[in-house]
DNA sequence: CCCATTTCTTAATCACGATTAACTTTTTTC
DNA sequence: GAAAAAAGTTAATCGTGATTAAGAAATGGG
């Protein structure tokens, strides 16, 4: 599992063996079950998490009690809470599995004796975080651009299995609407 | 101005001497009168900018013909379209200047070569886009927790002097809404 | 295989904020 | 300092998607 890990870094930078030696050392692995949680609000995120294997969410409880979904962590991702990780303040976050997981965990403190063993890491995250900023663009982009309906068959004609892996109230609350009026589309759209 | 820049990135990182000459030289200076564009669309975005001074916005234009402000570039800010930089397609968005500005550019080929010269800046730059990417988390939460209303009053709560610096469409479109509703909200608060 | 839980559907009513349009005020330009 | 352009206001109407509620279907655990 760790060389899931392993095999990502190097399609952006290369590790030698040494290094990456030194990466599985850092490392732990994590084995998640379906519907269990790695955070929950009010606790201090520990540690970034690389999903190796299954699928992650990431939701917070908003004031009228519902979760949002605000990212989905596939195989090849990282998730976390870095506003906590970073401050050390407590989350408002839950991070919980979809599906069984394997999950590959680097702690706050470990991260950082690891970028100075290995400085080469700072370039494959500064990578990691531009593609996330360009995709959190984009998303936006989406938000402002479309309607939810439209946004919803955009997205699922750009992940049509990925929607079929996940419930349908979990795709709503990540597109932003309510899991009724999600079955008021698709309800339109087998009438047609 | 280039010193903002060194400022900065010395803020996270340490450069010595050589290392900050080799950063000055790799750095483009640009003066940007108000409403003065550095990059429109369907153009190739081609460098990363650093606001040293004054003020930006990055906006597209979305199918209804209006401007969606996504981003405001203040002091000390990097702004660009990292798709558009990335990919080398053209951009969908404009970036103009709302005062007049000074810029620190850096090109995407003299990104590459500086960051192979001055490894260490991987590091600064893995932590903008770390920051970035948290705020954008933040954001995100603000966006599925609260009425436009509310987000308008916390925004103005949070910044008030910037507020005072932009025009108030300028903010409805950042916040997600029209300059109407902006005009109506103020009107309450006028007359309570 | 059955009961309990989770997920999905349908429909009626409601609210937030968009749209349209006309007008006022402020800022810019010459 | 006048004319033009940009920015802000107000009000009436409209539409998307929320809310509420009740029931149906699917899934899962023992």
């Amino acid at each position: 599992m760790k060389d899931n890990l392993i095999t990502h870094i190097n399609k952006f930078i290369k590790l030698d063996e040494h290094e990456a030696a030194l990466v599985c050392e850092s490392i732990g692995q994590v084995g998640v079950k379906k519907k269990k949680f790695i955070l929950k609000a009010d606790e201090i995120c520990k540690a970034n998490y690389f999903v190796s294997k299954g699928c992650m969410r990431l939701y917070f409880i908003n004031r009228n009690g519902q979760e949002q979904i605000t990212q989905f962590g596939l195989e090849n991702w990282w998730i976390t809470d870095y506003s906590s990780l970073e401050t050390g303040q407590p989350s408002i976050y839950y991070i919980q599995a979809i599906e069984d997981s394997e999950l590959i965990s680097l702690s706050k403190k470990t991260m950082e004796e690891l970028l100075l063993k290995v400085p080469n890491l700072e370039r494959y995250f500064r990578i990691i975080f531009q593609k996330v900023h360009t995709a959190s663009m984009r998303r936006f982009e989406y938000q402002r651009d479309q309607t939810d309906e439209e946004r919803y068959r955009h997205f699922v004609s750009l992940f049509p299995e990925f929607v079929q892996r996940i419930p349908q109230y979990m795709l709503a609350s990540y597109l932003g609407f309510t899991p009724q009026f999600l079955s008021k589309i698709r309800g339109k759209r087998i009438k047609s």
